[in-house]
DNA sequence: CAATTCCCGATAGGATCAATAGACAATAAG
DNA sequence: CTTATTGTCTATTGATCCTATCGGGAATTG
């Protein structure tokens, strides 16, 4: 399951995917373009920016800004950083390995081999796909984008 | 995420399927063989059998059947019957769609197109392996799987 | 009838999630 | 320097779900 929280931060950096890159937006404004709850969304930006994935500006005309090119930040960085690993299971995870308490021969087991097929897959999805690919602009060349994918 | 009760779930069927499809399997012989909490399973056996997964049989020498063939169950099937819709969110769901209050524009919505692609890739991995698939005589057969996969 | 085994309801602790409130800190503008 | 603005941070709340267990009831076999 995706979170809200995951939702969310996607939503807020999808917006600023399509404003100029140096002029910071209020988290009032965010949340408002994109219909989401600002105390919460306050909290979700500040958690991006402790990834590292925008920078901020406090006092008058503050704000937030991507601190890399929507052409750099793909849909993995962000639901990992909100909801953490893609796997569906520990044990099927890279980034975030942890067997299983009752497991007894992981090698063969059918759950987890399964299971790391579709993390596989999310990932093969999620990591190739950047911010800029989805913005409104991007968007429009989609069909083309469903013939590679 | 895959909760443990999906995963037990699988566990159990995948016992069963390597066992003569007419003997009943107990409760507790299922949970000593996958290393699973007995308690919990009872529950879980019981709404795979409302699902129509699995048969029982009550009394001495009970115990629970595959209600099909292993070759006829998915872990689509399994997945779904426990967790519910394999989509990360409602609205990208085909089998329990949803949609998302904060949604404006749906059909634009870069979140729900990459969240149904995650879908699709997923339903394609887990609605086209079967039980027989993976039961310890189908995983040696793995390396096939893998290079048509 | 007695033993066995599934069936079922209740429940409990814990974790996580979604969201809000409210005070504090930095910055810009006048 | 003062004031308004806006991000920063901590705490807390309610709700929901997850995992698991307990204990007894109902069916079936021998």
């Amino acid at each position: 399951m995706l979170s809200q929280k995951a939702k969310y931060a996607l939503k807020a950096l999808l917006i600023l995917s399509e404003r100029p890159a140096d002029v910071p937006v209020q988290v009032v404004e965010l949340a408002e373009e994109g219909n989401l709850p600002r105390k919460f969304l306050e909290l979700i930006m500040l958690e991006l920016k402790k990834h590292g994935m925008v920078h901020s500006q406090r006092g008058k005309h503050g704000g937030y800004m991507l601190a890399a090119l929507p052409s750099e930040i793909t849909f993995g960085d962000v639901v990992r950083a909100m909801d953490g690993p893609l796997a569906p299971i520990p044990c099927a995870s890279l980034t975030a390995y942890r067997k299983c308490a009752d497991c007894t021969n992981e090698k063969t087991c059918a759950v987890r081999i399964m299971m790391r097929r579709v993390r596989d897959a999310a990932s093969e999805i999620l990591d190739n796909t950047y911010l800029s690919n989805m913005s409104s602009d991007g968007v429009e060349a989609l069909s083309d984008q469903l013939v590679s994918a």
